[in-house]
DNA sequence: ACCTTATGGCTAATATAATAATCAATCTTA
DNA sequence: TAAGATTGATTATTATATTAGCCATAAGGT
């Protein structure tokens, strides 16, 4: 392992936060992680790095799966950040655990 | 060169107009590339690509100079995202082109 | 006008992100 | 309960980000 470089807490838990709301809509629209890589033109590795709060990952890489996931970037209040990091923790809590692609299609593309 | 990926329009302004607002707070708060390369633990190489917008960025190192430079991150609102680009864009203009370190200190660290 | 310094751009190195592939565990549907 | 699929995790390989250093240009202070 090489020397890991520090990092604020604010930079930690906006990327943190980021990427569960990623996860969040991903759930919400039903993708699996495959597909939603697919989508985004990334590897399922990838992704799973970006839902996580990899710090080290692109942020075009970041940014395109969240703009595919309907996550809304910046936000004008810098505050209650842990506020909202557990609202959506609750929110993925109430969806599957896992999500099965659907054999008959509903028509969710675009 | 390589096979240049794809991003989307929305993801490539999110990244410019970040990078814009770094820019502006750094200015702002009269640092250099060099003294805000120093303050955020990069080289000044890297900052000049997140002020432009690169999109390959690490998204860590992005979002710690947002920090250091005072740009909120994350946006309830997804529109108008360009009349803020085109705001950023006039006061970045209003302030001078360089910046010269000040020789008596006026206390502006913290 | 001069002198110092910030900025923009480039290079080569090396550090590391992104990928593809695989495996085990576990959840969902039938 | 069985079958099939998703998730979590790890690996080796490839691609590329990050860095340090340099140069030329131009801006600001004196």
């Amino acid at each position: 392992m090489a020397k890991a470089r520090r990092y604020s807490g604010y930079s930690e838990e906006a990327v943190i936060l980021l990427g569960k709301q990623i996860k969040l809509g991903r759930k919400q629209r039903q993708w699996s992680e495959v597909e939603c890589a697919e989508r985004a033109g990334i590897s399922r590795a990838t992704l799973q790095k970006i839902e996580k709060g990899n710090l080290s990952c692109a942020i075009g890489l970041v940014f395109e799966v969240a703009f595919l996931t309907g996550v809304p970037l910046f936000q004008s209040e810098p505050v209650s950040m842990g506020g909202k990091l557990d609202r959506v923790e609750d929110k993925i809590r109430l969806l599957p655990d896992r999500i099965r692609k659907r054999h008959k299609e509903v028509g969710d593309d675009f």
